[in-house]
DNA sequence: AATGAATGAGTCTTCATTCAT
DNA sequence: TATGAATGAAGACTCATTCAT
């Protein structure tokens, strides 16, 4: 691989710096808090620097929301153990995810906010990135249902709607938190959770069976 | 009943005109496109206009928010049969809730935006009376699961949990049809939904009943 | 004199009740509380009414400083005895004047900073109506003072300027009043000015003799 | 001392027009008729340029206050000489006052203003700094007085109530110029004020002699 | 490359005045 | 006459973006 010059360490220093700040004070102050000059002051940069790295705010936003994006799906994805069967290794997904979501709750509701403006279809090209992490973790989760079928461990089901289904549950699951509805531990609601996936994916034996392994 | 003066009248119409105009400002454009000068613009007002209907621009989107969950709560409300049983009237419920986000997708996107800022906790007092329709949307699906098992017609199950899950994958469901994800028709994709729910809550005899009533 | 019509006793009632509600708003949110909305509604009048009785707010402002400026006079005039000699005559004027505006100590402040808009010669005819009153007062005081000269109670002086400035000397005795830098009573406060304006008039024979009067 | 760069300068220059600008507008037209867009377009700078330099409206109009209450001071101060005896240094404090008013009449006019503005008592601590100045000049004016009475060239006197008195004739009269309602000239004028105040200081033998000093 | 002062369009809100009823 | 809904011109303040240095 090429070395990196000094030039390009800086630039990727000083990109980085953005993103986290811009990230930073989404968490602390709400999306509409996103000014160039507070991003540019948290970042130990001049305002005018910002245009050096992004064309503009958009593309910042965009950039920071992308590398949040990127980075809980890679905390996801580190946690399945490819070693043990389908609805273990399901477990694992879906609890990585209900804790990385946890742990990300301040950027969370900006995040599946902008979901919602993705939908708009004269923008659907600037998004399309950002999208491109939702298929990833939705083409994982289709695959161990895939497996989960192969091996007979789940009853026969549209492993596509499956996949949309639990994402789905989960995210709702983990917003239920965020928006502080929730009395029980993050453990807690993460069983419930998993006895409902269970409910849709298993026959009667494989769900008692499951409900052992939650 | 009171008679309406030609002056009631007009200002019923100003004020529905601008709840419209926020609405579909809300919907084809975001929330962040909602400014006074547009929706007064949109709704044939003069900017201070509005200030005669509306304390302020957040009173207003509220106002218009709550329009919005009302209609489509009214819309899906008068659909429930009180002399079928649980499972029918459940499905009778899921369908009206998917008819209803089908006609107006709009407000859907609206209201799924809102749910999202909703969950901003240093904003809880603003959104709490528009949470309250929610909850009742929710208390109402509980009842008939409530009612389902003491039928013994679905197998014990956290009625509450339940409803919460189911009233999800139907706006999850509605969801990616409004974002143009699904290819699937309105009752095909209304059935998978069924088929997912007969899985949470049915044991098997009863899911092979159940399907057949879908 | 006509007989007044119904009418005619109407409007009178009503454009006093508009300067009343003026006055009233002025001493208690001040000046810039003023709105012709406010006025109306303290009135029982519509906003629409208010043109019937002025041509515009700057004209309803002005009616209402001059009622209040001519009530002030009045208040004061009403206090002088024909019978004593001048220098008692001065002190009960100069007393007059303390108490009235410590009565409408609300007003003054307005009544006062309008003075400085008054000097602004392209508006100078707006305002000549309110000048008058002044001119009055510092008629009467001169009259007093020329007087006492008459009856030997004064030493020689230029009458103008010292009706002149023993008002400005009342003025600035009772706005540090409404400043809220005196520590005194308003009697001592009175008191106090009434040795300097003594200081200012006689001899020392008179000055000694005034200061019984007091 | 620290070298001035060009962009000190300029920031310099930019902050003085601003408060310039305002000044020539309270002046002129009044406090009401302050408005960013006016003075940004007076000083030659861009509305929102104003916000580098003062953080409000308020601020603004403040600090050209004092600016102004200061320079006024300063060269009122700086007529004062301390070799001489305290009424000749009394005589050159009214007549430096007197003269600098003259001078300035937007600058008089705009503090004549303030004077009312700031007895409005709901906005105490706003104009507190700005009373410091006041304060300043009338510890001035009683010093002298004070060494005055210690030397027995004025008669005994509360020298706090004189030296109010003797401000707010000074004041007074420069006031009756600004307003045009002085035919005298200013040395005249001057002269007339010291006369009065001469009346209030001495008993008789030191008022003719004051009165050939004057 | 980097800075941050400067710009000016855009935002919400208020309110004097008009005018249909 | 009287009403008060409607208008629209201001006003204060913000902030993405530009550009001289």
């Amino acid at each position: 691989m090429a070395r990196l010059s000094r030039k390009d360490i800086l630039q990727d220093f000083r990109s980085r710096s953005l993103l986290e700040a811009t990230r930073r004070i989404i968490a602390t102050e709400g999306f509409d808090a996103v000014t160039m000059e507070r991003v540019a002051r948290r970042a130990g940069i001049a305002k005018g620097g910002i245009y050096l790295y992004f064309r503009n705010k958009d593309q910042m936003i965009l950039a920071a929301l992308e590398a949040i994006a990127s980075e809980m799906l890679r905390e996801i994805e580190t946690q399945v153990d490819l070693r043990v069967d389908a609805w273990a290794r399901l477990c694992q997904l879906v609890r990585a995810q209900m804790e990385a979501m946890e742990r990300h709750k301040d950027i969370l509701r900006t995040l599946l906010l902008v979901r919602w403006q993705m939908s708009d279809r004269r923008e659907r090209k600037k998004w399309r990135r950002l999208l491109r992490y939702r298929e990833r973790h939705l083409g994982r989760l289709k695959a161990i249902l895939d497996e989960g079928l192969k091996q007979k461990v789940f009853h026969p089901i549209d492993t596509a709607a499956a996949a949309f289904y639990i994402n789905e549950m989960t995210i709702s699951t983990a917003q239920r938190r965020v928006m502080g509805f929730s009395q029980s531990s993050l453990e807690g609601d993460t069983q419930g959770l998993m006895r409902f996936i269970a409910g849709l994916l298993s026959d009667k034996k494989s769900l008692n069976r499951s409900q052992e392994n939650i």
